[in-house]
DNA sequence: AGCAAAAGTTGCGTGCACGCAAGTTTGCGT
DNA sequence: ACGCAAACTTGCGTGCACGCAACTTTTGCT
């Protein structure tokens, strides 16, 4: 599971994959993020500037996989982890604060705070998480139905997305507006509020889960919506 | 709201946009999306090919919005026009399958599935209705979580992402999969399918909503946060 | 071991996105 | 009516993404 081509061939995917991203980060950091160009990157790393567009789409995906490196994978495998009888709303918030609240990483978040195009990539990053998501959460939900829980990893997602986003811009305050904004906590709180308002959505989904193992569930497939 | 800047340069702006986007239509579908340069879209809509990245920042981008047009605003507005107790989950089902069940852009659809660029492009642009939902949610739950609001219209995209993936996906079988894969009905079915896995979510925003504003929480800008 | 297919790398060419600095049009105040 | 400032367009230059067609490395098979 871990690595299925277990062939040397793989190891020296992910070393040049790992060579790039550090190497395009510490360039980043050295030079500021606007002085890298993808040449460089790739001079860094020792491959081919056409090598570098076979593993990273856009320059700026690269420095960011640098700091998001396989948190991906890390969210998915701490739900994972949790006991099978906690919540799966909570699992999902904690794994998610874990993953996400590592100071291992505040100060290269500083650099992508600093460049708006990295800021966005940054954004667009968080939606690697949806398909490991999506696998975890469809197994504790029984495989039934693969489309919620797509759904429901997608919305988890989103709801980092927007708890990221409001983090990284605090809402310029405008004095008139009446009070609207709230303070926008700390990025412990922003997770929680957001990933709070989805907390219904899984119960609901891992009620409906345990009735139909409890009657008896023929079709391990679940085609049959309320609709 | 329609046109804020009651100006001149304003529909001169739309027009282009327009004209822009309709030409992009007309060429991808007479010549195959392949076969459409950004220069070709440009000089039939009579403006510059700078001008084309100031209004679009792709190639596919155009032609998706030819199809798209104002879905984005059609949608919030849809759910802005229900009657107010209508369950919000009900309202944004229905506003959702109006919006993207109408059979008139079913032909151009044809065209955007032609292209596997033009399908990221196409479900990318769910994301365009984040923002005129969040409002729209924002308004009907008293605006007292702003945070809230914009994590469940995120939702509401992932899923009609989803939904819209799976549609023009069909999983291709394989034989010895073991009977997992639903055979993804419809369109409206799947949109209602992925919706729902979101409704307790909105019920439970909604009756907190309602709580708050049963207590005394007075000004229709619910200026007051629980903190 | 040897060989053929699969997977990966690289150079090249094309089209594209976008910053920048003119030049042009629109809006607004006086 | 006049003129300035803001907004928009456009040409240019640069860097980038990516398809394509060689070429090299790995792997599985015999």
């Amino acid at each position: 599971m871990t690595t299925r081509r277990t062939g040397l061939r793989e190891q020296k995917k992910q070393a040049t994959r790992v060579a790039l991203r550090e190497a395009a980060l510490r360039l980043a950091l050295e030079r500021g993020p606007d002085n890298v160009r993808v040449d460089d990157i790739a001079e860094a790393a020792g491959v081919s500037p056409r090598t570098y567009n076979n593993y990273f789409s856009s320059r700026e995906q690269a420095i960011v996989a640098a700091v998001t490196a396989e948190r991906e994978s890390r969210v998915a495998a701490a739900v994972a982890a949790r006991p099978a009888h906690v919540r799966l709303a909570d699992a999902l918030t904690e794994a998610v604060l874990e993953q996400y609240t590592e100071p291992r990483d505040h100060d290269k978040l500083l650099l992508i705070t600093t460049s708006p195009t990295l800021c966005d990539a940054f954004l667009d990053a968080t939606t690697a998480i949806e398909h490991p998501l999506a696998a975890v959460i469809d197994q504790r939900l029984g495989g039934a139905g693969t489309l919620t829980a797509r759904v429901l990893a997608a919305g988890v997602a989103a709801a980092v997305r927007a708890a990221l986003q409001q983090w990284l811009r605090p809402p310029a305050a405008p004095p008139a507006t009446g009070g609207l904004v709230v303070p926008s906590g700390s990025l412990p709180d922003l997770l929680r509020s957001a990933l709070a308002a989805l907390a219904p959505a899984f119960d609901a989904a891992e009620e409906q889960a345990q009735q139909r193992s409890h009657q008896g569930v023929r079709s391990p497939d679940g085609s049959d919506p309320a609709g």
